[in-house]
DNA sequence: CCTCGTTTGTTCAAATTTCAAGGATGAGCC
DNA sequence: GGCTCATCCTTGAAATTTGAACAAACGAGG
């Protein structure tokens, strides 16, 4: 039996590897430059900002941690710091769940509504820049259809997957 | 004067909205499943990884810090303290450069070497899965466009940028 | 009620990243 | 040479992220 798997590895074709490069580069330049825009702007990096957004739309502007986690896509463990950080700048504050003593609520304060509202425009406007008025609507298009498929690829579990049994 | 913009900023479209969302969410799972494939077949984070890729692929396997951070898309900060990292695991060794004292050139060692021989195919699969085997290839070619042109419009300075008298 | 396994959220330490600052060298110029 | 400014890379501290470990609370059985 074989330690290495025995087939050569299907390799990319140039195409498929300048395809990869330019992603690989145009998503390292997006996330520095959105993140140093909102650090400027707002005092806090991209990934905080969009906890505020997932807050913002949430029935009361409150979730629940783990729920504001998967929404956010990031680890229970990173979200713990974040809201400490985000309750230190008076944006987020923690509320006991009565129906569950194990539980927090994360609630967006007045003031981090506030924050919110001043530096969404300059973030829409440095998306806008970076993104939409760069391509053709055909392009966008396409772009939303291609994340759309790879983030479902990699969705550990899509809707209704914690119901297998009805699969 | 006005302290705040003068004209409602232009929001998103529901649909840029959708697009943007999409974006985020793949490109954030993406990363994740990336690292933690690296993490765990490799034993280091996809951005060390790249930086051992773009030295294989330089003369003689090795590239001034400087020159390593450009085409990495890295700070030269951030570098040193991988460099450092890689050092010691062997993988990237530091070498004066003659011609200039205040020079380091990063080399990949012949463990490096290995390293990346050995996990590249499982990085290449990993790939594949999330983007390439889902995608068509008017997709793929869309994509490569696409993330072309954001790469183009974030770049701080294009080839020939460091001569802007003659543009 | 009790026990077992799960879920919730936090905490610690280690790793990584950022940012500002700084030492050393190079390069142009008088 | 000496002066000035830019470039090269490193360093240290603070901020952020990760992964493992943990206590508390839940919940399904028995």
């Amino acid at each position: 039996m074989n330690t290495a798997p025995a087939e050569e590895p299907r390799w990319l074709t140039d195409e498929e590897q300048r395809t990869w490069r330019a992603y690989v580069h145009a998503s390292t330049l997006l996330e520095d430059h959105l993140d140093r825009q909102l650090q400027r702007d707002a005092g806090m990096p991209h990934v905080y900002y969009h906890l505020l957004v997932v807050l913002s739309e949430a029935p009361r502007r409150r979730l629940r941690m783990t729920e504001l986690a998967m929404r956010a896509k990031i680890t229970r463990s990173r979200l713990s710091h974040a809201v400490a950080r985000l309750e230190k700048n008076g944006w987020v504050r923690r509320e006991d769940c009565p129906d569950d003593k194990r539980g927090q609520f994360a609630v967006l304060t007045d003031q981090g509504y506030d924050v919110l509202a001043q530096s969404a425009p300059g973030h829409v406007q440095a998306v806008r820049q970076a993104i939409f008025d760069r391509l053709s609507s055909a392009q966008q298009e396409t772009l939303g259809e291609i994340m759309q498929i790879v983030a479902e690829g990699l969705q550990p579990k899509e809707a209704g997957a914690d119901l297998p049994w009805l699969r």
